[in-house]
Formats: C-alpha cells, sequence, structure tokens
RNA sequence: GGAGCGGUGGCCGAGAGGCUGAAGGCACCGGUUUGCUAAACCGGCAUACGGUGGUAACGCUGUAUCGCGGGUUCGAAUCCCGCCCGCUCCGCCA
C-alpha cells in the first residue's frame, strides 16, 4: 500500500517505479484511476466536511434554544436537511473508497535503487559460498529418499493427494531435526525470540502481508470460516504487531517460527513437480524482523546472512541471488533469494527468499512505531526471510551427502539431533 | 453451543443524550526548586483525513475517531439492533 499523498504529489515516481517491474505500463491505468478517485475523495470530503461543520452549529444552536425554553424548530429542520445531505454524500464516498481501496491494494511495492530493472534475466548472483558437488542425475533426493525409506510418495498423495508427503523413520525424524537445529540455531546464536503461531490466518491479516486480495487463488481457504491455511509463517508472525503503536526502544524486534505451509501453486500444474521440489504442503522456519528506515538495510543483510549461515552449518553449496525489479515479489521493495546446488537435478533450488519490505505491509497493517517521546509515529519497516524451507534443503542433503555406498552423511551440526552421523 | 459481564487515549480508569477529544492517575516531554539523584510544584502531551499559510520544521483551521457496522435523534462514548473480541459459569470435547 502506497501512501496517498505519493499519488498526488508524485505520480510520475510511482508510474516510474512500477514500470522498473519490467511489465510495460501494466500498472498505468489502475495509477491514473486512483489519482482521478483521490481528487474526487478530497472533493467529496470538503463537501461533506462544510455540511458537519454547519449541522455541528445548528445543533449548538439548538441547545442553546432547548436550555432557554424556546422554540427550536428551524434550526432542527435545517440540521435534518444538512443530515441528509450528508448521507449522500458519506455514501458517494464510501463507494469511491471502497474502489479506490481496491486498486491501491492491487499496486505492488516500489524496489529500491540498487534493485535492477527488469525481468528474472537481470537476476545477479551476488555471492557463492561452497564447492558445488558435480551432477549426478542417476541419484536425485527421490530415489535417494525411497531407497532408504525416508520418504513415502504415493502414501502421502493417496491420503490428501499429489503434492502432499509422507515422511516415514528417519526420513520423519530429520524433518524434526531440522526444525530443531534451525531453531536452536537463530534464538541462541542470532537473537531470535522463538514464536508458535497459529497455523490459520484470517482476511485480514492476508491482506496486511500482501497475499490478499491479489493471489487468492493460490491460497487454501476454510470453507465458511473466513480463515486461509497460512502459505508462509511470514503471515502470523507478520501481523502479530498489526493495529500496534511501537516504542522505538523496543526495536528492532526480532521473531523466528516454525510452521507448515500451504499453497495451491494454481498455476505452477507439471512444473518441478519430482519428489520434494514443489509441495502443496511443506515445513519451514521462518525469520521475520521489524526494523526501524534507518536500521532495515542493514537488517536486510544480517537476516539473509542468519539464514545463510543455515546452510554452511550443514555444508551444503548455495549462492545468493539478488532479484532483479520484475522477479521481486508484490510487497517486497528488495530481494535476495538463496539457492542450494542439487547435483541430483543440476539445478539451484530456492531454499529462501529473504526480502525487506519497507513500509508497504506495516501500512497495510497499521504497524507504527513512535521514534522519540513526542515524535509523531513513524511506519515499521517489516523484513522476513526462510532459515530455511525444508524440502529443498533435505533433497540438496540427500543428494549432496550422498556416501558412494548409497548412504547419506549427516553433517556435524545435525548429528546430536539425529542421534546418527549417517542416514541409511 | 447456552448464560452473564465487559471492550474508552501509549497504559490504567471515570463518564450513562448537548457544557466530553473525552475527568483523574501512570508513563513521557519542558520548566521551577535542588550539591547530585529523588521528591514536590507549574506547564505540555492522541491519531487520521481535509482546507490554508510556509522551501521546510511547523502554524492556523475543519471533520472524524470511546471494539466494528447499522439504527433512533436536531444532536450518541452514552439509547436500540447485529457482529467481533475478552473474562466468568454451564454444556461438549483433544
Amino acid at each position: 500500500m502506497h501512501d496517498l499523498k505519493l499519488l498526488r504529489e508524485r505520480p510520475d515516481a510511482l508510474a516510474a517505479g512500477m514500470a522498473r517491474r519490467g511489465k510495460g505500463d501494466v500498472h498505468a491505468p489502475a495509477l491514473a484511476r486512483a489519482a482521478a478517485l483521490e481528487a474526487e475523495r478530497r472533493r467529496l470530503i470538503v463537501a461533506a466536511d462544510e455540511r458537519k461543520a454547519a449541522r455541528n452549529a445548528v445543533t449548538a444552536e439548538v441547545a442553546a434554544l432547548k436550555k432557554a425554553r424556546q422554540d427550536a424548530e428551524a434550526p432542527m429542520a435545517r440540521s435534518r436537511a444538512l443530515g441528509e445531505e450528508i448521507a449522500a454524500l458519506e455514501a458517494e464516498l464510501a463507494a469511491l473508497e471502497a474502489a479506490l481501496g481496491d486498486l491501491l491494494l492491487g499496486l505492488p511495492n516500489l524496489v529500491v535503487d540498487e534493485v535492477p530493472a527488469g525481468d528474472e534475466t537481470a537476476n545477479a548472483v551476488v555471492k557463492s559460498w561452497g564447492t558445488p558437488r558435480p551432477a549426478d542425475e542417476a541419484h536425485p533426493h527421490w530415489v535417494i529418499a525411497e531407497t532408504l525409506g525416508l520418504l513415502d510418495l504415493p502414501r502421502g498423495a493417496k491420503v490428501a493427494g499429489s503434492g502432499f508427503v509422507a515422511f516415514r523413520g528417519v526420513g520423519a525424524r530429520l524433518v524434526r531435526g531440522l526444525m530443531q537445529f534451525m531453531l536452536d540455531l537463530h534464538t541462541r546464536e542470532h537473537g531470535y525470540e522463538e514464536v508458535w503461531v497459529p497455523f490459520v490466518v484470517n482476511r485480514q491479516a492476508m491482506i496486511g502481508t500482501g497475499q490478499l486480495p491479489k493471489f487468492e487463488d493460490d491460497m487454501y481457504a476454510v470453507p465458511g470460516e473466513g480463515l486461509f491455511l497460512a502459505p508462509t509463517a511470514e503471515v502470523p508472525v507478520t501481523n502479530l504487531h498489526r493495529d500496534e503503536l511501537i516504542d522505538a526502544g523496543d526495536l528492532p524486534r526480532a521473531l523466528c517460527a516454525y510452521t507448515p505451509c500451504f499453497r495451491r501453486e494454481a498455476g505452477a500444474a507439471g512444473k518441478d513437480t519430482r519428489g520434494l521440489l514443489r509441495l502443496h504442503q511443506f515445513d519451514k522456519v521462518e525469520l521475520v524482523r521489524y526494523e526501524t528506515p534507518e536500521t532495515a538495510r542493514a537488517a536486510l543483510e544480517a537476516l539473509t546472512r542468519h539464514a545463510e549461515t543455515v546452510l554452511e552449518r550443514l555444508e551444503l553449496p548455495y549462492r545468493r541471488v539478488l532479484l532483479a525489479a520484475g522477479d521481486t515479489g508484490f510487497a517486497s521493495a528488495m530481494t535476495w533469494d538463496l539457492e542450494v546446488w542439487s547435483p541430483g537435478t543440476n539445478k539451484w533450488l530456492e531454499v529462501s527468499s529473504c526480502s525487506w519490505y519497507t513500509d508497504f505491509q506495516a501500512r497495510r497493517m497499521n504497524l507504527r512505531y513512535r521514534p522519540a517521546p513526542g515524535e509523531k509515529p513513524r511506519f515499521v519497516h517489516t523484513l522476513n526471510g526462510s532459515g530455511l524451507a525444508f524440502p529443498r534443503t533435505i533433497a540438496a542433503l540427500l543428494e549432496h551427502h550422498r556416501q558412494p555406498d548409497g548412504r547419506v552423511r549427516v553433517p556435524d551440526a545435525l548429528r546430536s539431533y539425529l542421534g546418527a552421523d549417517h542416514l541409511g
């Protein structure tokens, strides 16, 4: 959500910013319409406010007359007439603001200057870590996992459909171990507060972080309840402080949470569907930060390092990719993806997306802070990133640490959680 | 699911048709006093959206806001209806 003042005073800047996302002027009609509605909105406010002021004056007259026990019928009639005009203007205003709100909620965030313009072909690898194991397409993770009995794809599909998986035995324990390992790392070494949150969220929360209204088709809805299965912990965790005014002394705040994530992936049928690459339900530990505008950029680097540390401890080669404007998510102003190397599929797999939302989400959530006593509230800057998503991490782990004897070496960091140094 | 009670500013808490953007307190800010701190005293202290003046910080001004949405009324924090949330009790339940 953008500041209406920006729409009014710098519509060109808004349009230019949207254009950097590389999809031509797709937002130009909405911007033009929003600007027109905004002008009309002000006209209606002025008209309505004038009449309200008049009514308030008339009402005071009535009170004075009544107190003096005099006839007040004339001002009462005037007030009634004003009331009807006000009601008509307000009805018009409400309809207009609803339309304007819909338009504004559908406009993406502006990216910051250091984000390259263009589509995903302009994405830039800014960092690499580790030595990727040569491609070994004979041993993709789904083969390794089924051979070792970690994963039961057919039975997952049996109970919920394709895109839902069952882990078994040591595989299930691996999931639990990853959850504990990641939460321990972020809480003990990176200073995050662990939270455990609802896995379903209401519509307002989904609007707050930007999933709605635009991406409703990708979400699982709970019929009749007005609820959605959380597509990422970003939604329940970031919305925890919705509609709050935070003391500056309480910033920054760093929260981390494990949650399952549910995504319909409505437009993705047939793409990367083997094994653990793309699921309707998966697990993730998420990092969320509330920052001031001054600290937010540095916090994005810090949060991304926290996610990278997970990969380093798991001894998995990865690279950091700065997303170009056109590939940057709807609500994000800047995103670094972390991609882990998957020798079994000969691909880099996205396992984390670390984003800085500037004040875009905070406006939608009405999440503010007071910089100093006596100063006016400002919107908080929000950030989040996976630290990490489990399935692709597991895929890379199995493929990368597979030994010639077919067993999988467990990295040191994970051994105490699994109680074993090998799988299989 | 049923019954009762409640939701007021950053926080606590009065108010029960007009004099209430809202008493009082806490917190916070400025000042007086003070060896320092504390205390005491004086003053200040909501937000949003408009209009207007200023490069701006901000000033002046209007409107709205007492959980949300409707209604009654010349006028609603206050009365009525619906909804949401919280607490207590009952029922059901892992």
